[in-house]
DNA sequence: GTACGAATACTCCTTGACGAGTAATCCAGG
DNA sequence: CCTGGATTACTCGTCAAGGAGTATTCGTAC
């Protein structure tokens, strides 16, 4: 019920932009952010969809307009803006930008649980991960390209050149650890590898000492 | 149902490792996971483990072994796995670790709709999130290195490292953008400031082509 | 004109995340 | 000894996401 509660679904802040150009019916804020490619940056389905303009109603951050009703298909319910959701839009997308926040990747995940891999095995999804990252850059070089000829500004471009930005960098890490586990240069590699030689299967990450208090503090949502 | 469904929770991921080293009754699981830094991780919260356990034994992942009880404090079944689960859990973490999945992050939903901030208030937002992205580079660059002295292995904080080669590139990014907005170098910048300039507040984004078929092929799940 | 597939415009129902709440126990001080 | 707070170990209800399913209409080919 907090402001913020209702923040936790990004698929509000766009449905909110798209209601600041014109108002629709749910349908066609669907279309409308399928044809901009919305879908690639931003969690879209239609029962998800429905829900968050129920909420947003429910809020008061969008009204009903009217409802129109073509043929004998069910009827469409055309929403408009309010004051208060243009606020809110405003507020919580400049949020959006200025505050990082806390976001759990699949291969932090991965990574942190690593050790649970013997490390030949480890070490070959690195490298597979690597050519499969390859490929990706080079298709989505390939649609920025394609997409500046075809005269998209760069502005609509943002969230593609930004994943890869992320995607060149993790290519260069996972290279970069990958070549760090061949050479054994990796610092703890003696023990994760004796642990799966023949014999001994005993204690797994035990031996890790337990990092307490010197973790680095919890900042799920840095000062704003 | 299928295989893959249970896979969308890395929690059991990380459950199923613990069990590796040793049964535990599932709050053991949680201290384990707390002390060794995981919920930095991994969402990690009460309500989500005791269904992913149960989860879990439904699906013969993991079984009961026997439940105590000391005092009369509620029962603790420990649970240990299964060879079933051992499979799955090499299966899975390998998946992970080789082929990249795409994340939907908060930033690149927020790139994608920057053009409803008017560009100052973007800027604004911008620089700030650079600012807040060398204080947290600092920090853990900090911990990495107390985490070293304290005779940490590597091997044991490559998610720190990660997480952190990914926020330096983030910097570097929102730099270059702040840089080519305040220029006006950014294609595209012309539009944007017109819209909202004294004036004309119509049809935000409406200018911008739709992208259509050339926007570059789903790949949510590359080929492994 | 009608048959069939594709697209439109939703609805509903099952999972599962989340975290506040709770009961029991331990420990420290008076 | 006993009282209050911290810690342990879990439970429960809410609430939202997701996606399969349904009904209608459009297009097009025979």
């Amino acid at each position: 019920m907090p402001a913020h509660s209702r923040r936790s679904n990004p698929l509000a802040l766009a449905v909110l932009t798209c209601f600041l150009e014109k108002p629709m019916h749910p349908y066609e804020v669907a279309q409308t952010l399928r044809n901009r490619a919305k879908h690639q940056s931003i969690r879209l389905n239609y029962g998800a969809l429905y829900g968050v303009v129920e909420a947003l109603e429910k809020h008061q951050l969008i009204r009903a307009r009217e409802t129109v009703r073509a043929g004998r298909r069910p009827e469409r319910t055309i929403y408009e803006i309010t004051d208060a959701g243009l606020r809110e839009m405003a507020d919580w997308l400049s949020e959006l930008v200025s505050g990082p926040v806390k976001e759990y990747l699949q291969f932090e995940a991965a990574l942190s649980l690593l050790p649970a891999l013997p490390p030949d095995e480890a070490l070959a999804g690195l490298l597979h991960r690597a050519k499969t990252l390859e490929i990706e850059i080079a298709l989505f070089d390939g649609a920025l390209a394609a997409a500046r000829a075809h005269g998209l500004p760069r502005l609509f471009a943002l969230e593609t050149e930004y994943v890869q930005v992320l995607r060149r960098a993790e290519l260069d890490y996972v290279r970069s650890l990958a070549k760090d586990i061949e050479s054994g240069e990796l610092t703890g590699m003696d023990d994760w590898r004796s642990w799966y030689a023949p014999g001994g299967e005993r204690a797994e990450l035990e031996v890790h000492p337990d990092t307490g208090d010197d973790a680095p503090p919890d900042r799920r949502q840095p000062p704003s």
